[in-house]
DNA sequence: AAGTCTTGTAACGATAATGGTTACAGCACT
DNA sequence: AGTGCTGTAACCATTATCGTTACAAGACTT
């Protein structure tokens, strides 16, 4: 299955909070733009709060962020929103036969490919900033 | 999410058919060693039927390869699978707000980020075969 | 030709995750 | 006190997975 749209949100939000630093980003604004629920946009930025990248308060309207524009990477983000689970993306079938010659060694053989690649993945992501993304919106928007 | 186990299952079973190759790879001895039901061992087979990368025919006992060893990688499978759809590994978050800056412009910045996260997982699954699964469990057995 | 074994598939259920939604408690500010 | 916002729990519809049963259809043996 794909990787959960809470990545791109996520993505969206952090880069709509660069955008918005004048104004206030509060939960409606934000699903505003992502077209989609403020309860659900609150939760997504619950997970970025957790992660450290932005900040939020009870009560208080709006969400900013809690580091650099540089100094969040995409990697940053789809770790915050727990995309995958147990930072395991491929799932292995469980429990093959030890009576097997390949059964009982398939596992361990695999796991360190599927890892490698997992990895050649999230070295893309952990390339490219949330400040990349705003000076592409600028570039492809004429400012 | 995670990827479905349908990708290590195929790895598993060309893996086995390889070893079995004096043998008769039925459903029943594929499902056996994978530890699962004959029947899913049949979708999955079938899959990697329609993929060109084993020989099957109903009323036959047994699947066997198509290809060379060699020429069949990890990628070859991952596709064969439909582990993922449309070859879409990240799911972006549809009709965001024309209206936004941000929002009008997010998909096509990001997207081409994802596809080239993704590229990069496939390159590594590229250039691994059964072949090399296949020699990796003759070293851990000794063989 | 009958019987047996196998593959191909359809159908169903249990489980889990997602995305969306409602509702409301709790905090902060006016 | 009143208003507005965040944090969260609860629930639902949808979807995919994995497992399982059941059976039609093909292939081979006797």
């Amino acid at each position: 299955m794909a990787i959960s749209s809470r990545f791109s949100v996520g993505i969206h939000i952090l880069t709509l909070i660069a955008f918005n630093k004048d104004g206030v980003s509060s939960s409606d604004y934000l699903a505003a733009s992502v077209n989609t629920n403020p309860a659900l946009i609150r939760k997504i930025t619950g997970m970025l709060k957790k992660a450290g990248l932005v900040e939020v308060r009870p009560g208080v309207a709006g969400t900013t962020l809690a580091r650099k524009l540089s100094d969040i990477t995409l990697l940053d983000v789809y770790q915050a929103v727990d995309v995958v689970q147990d930072n395991e993306l491929f799932n292995v079938h469980p429990s093959p036969s030890p009576k097997c010659e390949v059964g009982r060694n398939i596992q361990e053989t695999i796991v360190p490919i599927l890892s490698s690649a997992q990895l050649a993945l999230e070295k893309v992501l952990q390339h490219v900033t949330i400040e990349d993304i705003v000076k592409d919106i600028h570039m492809k928007e004429g400012i």
